[in-house]
DNA sequence: ATATTAATTTTACGCGCGTAAAAAAATAAT
DNA sequence: ATTATTTTTTTACGCGCGTAAAATTAATAT
């Protein structure tokens, strides 16, 4: 900040500040573990010498590093983009020093970016998993050795904790929607999801029809990897060639895959909606950042990204403390937003 | 990976391979610095006990780190977080260990950001800048110390070099393919937009528009922030309030900015497309990964997405290797995508 | 005021590695 | 075979910091 003399290491920093080494260090590790003057007389120094303790040197030694790995299976999804900037910003309030990785729907990649990370010596990390494809040995391996809290998705008895959404209840929410306002749904999902959130929302749905007393019609599409609206547009295609859907409405696994119901209908001609002049309405869930502006907008459940951000970093604060493992699954309700679409 | 002792750093494993630490040391940073005979020996018992030098202890006193810092201005755009994972791919292959970050944005978080990079001693960076935005003086700074290759998004004279698309050719390219097949477009874009690139297409629009002898229509909307779909949707509400668009061809600065507009075509019971039924044509810049699945899908332009990316990391390997400063700029050109929409 | 206890600071050592300089070994030249 | 030269390995030192244990200081109780 100042024409003052460059600081080269924390000895001369301390130094100029007065002090020993040791106790400016622990100042770094913590202000508050130094008197009060202490650490105005330190605060003070740093303000006109403009010193960074060296992060490596720092991290050497230490047991602990306040590094946090955040991890997701695919990036350039905005669903899991949208997550994970929440998720990096509570951790950088809660005083953590988030990196963040995709897996890029490849369950080697993400053994690969576990291993990569333990020899960063990470205080945590916070995992949203692929799924049915994780290879699970190997991350219980890894959770072993580095508190693991989960997100979105569940390994069962995995990692310290898990944090997500009630799909159940997403379907079943929906499911309920459309049964009151319409033609009941039929459901719309992969026949193998990657995501075992699927089968969850699946139930849910099943719970529904069976509840209200209507007939449940589960469509499963063939499909592999991360490209859902290209699944869902060649999914929905098939379904036109070999008869139509069983019911004017479609519940969708998910946004990703509506958003390709939506384009396949398009293509086919069949108008989306719920004016007069449509035939079908379409349904997705996790309020994707561009289902508002699919064309109808898209109707959906929305997730509480915030809500289950802060909780998860919330737990792997505790997990990192040192507490005793519980094993907690906290799940968020999910909340309706009606748009045009159905 | 067996049942040996566990090594705990490089002495031991350098002992149980019988030789001495240095020697090991120089093969890590580099394997074929070693004679061939030595590097197979290491390479054995690198099987055998399964050795991972300690990054931190590593990092402290080498003068160059392998770490790669890469920020883009937002990466929950899909269009960034695609590219992302394109340069990240490229940089491990380039045998760097690149690190993700996003400015989310926000100018004061991407100075934040270079500073807390500053600390990684990243042997390169690769920077997607904001923009109009961008803090040019902090970033200058950042630049002086650290080797920094520009791409997407130029800012004049700063960094090693820039990499990016011809955004002039973009729109030239999409202007005379719509003055070919229709009537001739009106542009699209915002106000004040936060990317550099848009005065490019802009200009690109102006200058086809010339060049074929019609006149040039632009049409700018209010808005600010990266919330391109709903500043694109508000705006063409806006232009369809004030007596609609002056030619019944749009072509819009981004597709994010062409999807809002598709959305408010909608919502206004406009059609859009290329068939007789229709009465407007938009077409969109980027190929937007979800551009394909809009309704109708998005007419647009490709990024040459792969060869920026390598592009950009086989520069940033050059001034990594000290190479004089020559500050060239490769701009790659853009391929039109023909589809429903225009 | 003095003894006791708790909080804080300092002393002293080591972490795991990079790297310059010295020594040794391999290669090439005479 | 001997010497000169290059490559490879080893010796030796230090980087910047964490942290246990010792020394000091401050707070509390008597």
């Amino acid at each position: 900040m100042s024409n003052s003399p460059k600081i080269r290491n924390m000895e001369e920093f301390a130094s100029v500040s007065g002090l020993s080494r040791p106790t400016v260090s622990k100042y770094f590790n913590d202000p508050d573990s130094v008197r009060a003057s202490t650490r105005a007389r330190i605060e003070q120094s740093l303000e006109e010498y403009d010193y960074t303790p060296n992060i490596y040197a720092m991290n050497q030694n230490r047991k602990l590093t306040k590094n946090v790995g955040i991890l997701v299976p695919y990036l350039a999804d905005p669903f899991f983009a949208e997550i994970a900037r929440n998720v990096e910003q509570r951790c950088i309030d809660a005083g953590f020093r988030p990196t963040l990785y995709s897996s890029h729907g490849d369950p080697n990649l993400e053994v690969e970016i576990l291993e990569s990370l333990r020899s960063l010596k990470p205080a945590g990390v916070l995992m949203a998993p692929l799924g049915r494809s994780s290879i699970r040995g190997e991350i219980e391996k890894f959770c072993n050795y580095v508190p693991t809290v989960l997100f979105d998705s569940n390994i069962p008895d995995l990692g310290f904790a898990f944090v997500g959404s009630n799909n159940t209840q997403f379907s079943m929410l929906m499911a309920e929607y459309l049964c009151r306002t319409g033609e009941p749904p039929c459901f719309f999902e992969m026949q193998f999801p990657s995501n075992p959130n699927a089968n969850k929302r699946r139930q849910g749905y099943l719970d529904a029809m069976e509840r209200l007393g209507h007939e449940p019609k589960v469509i499963k599409i063939e499909g592999d990897g991360w490209a859902f609206e290209e699944i869902g547009r060649l999914g929905a295609h098939k379904v036109f060639e070999t008869g139509g859907f069983p019911s004017s409405t479609v519940l969708c696994s998910n946004d990703r895959l509506a958003i390709g119901v939506l384009t396949a209908c398009w293509e086919k001609g069949v108008r989306v909606g719920i004016d007069s002049n449509a035939s079908i309405r379409v349904a997705g869930q996790d309020d994707h950042p561009l289902a508002r502006y699919t064309c109808p907008p898209l109707t959906t459940i929305a997730q509480e990204y915030e809500a289950i951000s802060s909780y998860a970093v919330e737990v792997l604060a505790k997990a990192v403390e040192g507490e005793k493992k519980p094993h907690k699954s906290k799940l968020f309700e999910g909340k309706l937003i009606m748009r045009d679409s159905a």
